[in-house]
DNA sequence: CCACTGCTTTGATAAATGTCAAGATAGGCC
DNA sequence: GGCCTATCTTGACATTTATCAAAGCAGTGG
C-alpha cells in the first residue's frame, strides 16, 4: 500500500470527501450497525432493529446517515428493506489508515 | 487479516471503544491534521497552525480531540509542542475496516 | 377497499460540537 | 523580575446531532 495517511498528507479536498465517512462510523450505534451489515451479504432492517434499544425512527435515521456517507446501499423487496455494505468505501478508508508498507 | 468489520460484527463494547477514534477523524480539519502529523516522525504545532485558517484556540481544541481519542500523543520541548501519531490506534481502525481475506 | 406490518419522515427537544475572542500558562531571554 | 512568543483553557454562541413520538408511505393479504 502506497498512499496511506502516513505517507502523503491528504489534501483538504480529500479530507472533505473522506471525513463524512469516518464521521458516520463515529457513533457506536452506527459502527455496530455497519459491522452487522458488513458481516453478511445483506441484512434486513427487521433484523437490525431488535439489536438496539432504540425506536425504529432512530434506527432509520442512522441508516440514512450511513447511506448518505456512501458506506451502505439498500433496496426494498416487498415489505422489507435490505442493506449491504459498499466495499469500495471501506477500502478507501482502510487504505488511508494503512500505516505503512 | 482475520477480524475485520466484515467478518465478525463488533460487540457493543468494542463499538464504544472504537467509535470515538472514527469520530475524531470525522472532521475534515482533524483528518487533515492527523494526516500531516502521521506523514512525519513528529510535527510542531507551530507548523500546523498556519496550514489552517483557524484561530490557535480552535487548532488546540482539535488537537485535544485527537489526543483524547488516543490517535496522537504530544510533548512540550521548550516553547514548542510536538505531536506524533499513535500507530497502534491507526492499525486498530485499519484492521477493523479490512474488508476481507 | 380496509386493516396491518415494516420502514421512513417530520417536528420537537436536549445535548454535543466547532468556532472565536479573551484570558491563562509555560518557557526563553533581556 | 518583566516582557515576548507559543500553546492551552475558558466562556459564549450558532449549528449540528441523537433521540422519541407521531404521522406518513409502501406492500401484503383479507
Amino acid at each position: 500500500m502506497c498512499c496511506g495517511l502516513a505517507t502523503t498528507p491528504v489534501t483538504s479536498l480529500d479530507a472533505a470527501r473522506l471525513a463524512p465517512m469516518f464521521k458516520a462510523l463515529g457513533d457506536p450505534v452506527r459502527l455496530q450497525m455497519a459491522s452487522m451489515i458488513a458481516a453478511r451479504p445483506e441484512l434486513c432492517v427487521c433484523e437490525l432493529t431488535p439489536a438496539f434499544e432504540l425506536s425504529s425512527g432512530t434506527i432509520s435515521h442512522h441508516l440514512k446517515t450511513l447511506r448518505e456517507a456512501g458506506l451502505v446501499e439498500c433496496e426494498r423487496r416487498g415489505t422489507f428493506v435490505f442493506y449491504w455494505i459498499n466495499p469500495e468505501a471501506l477500502q478507501a478508508l482502510s487504505a488511508l489508515l494503512s500505516v505503512e508498507a
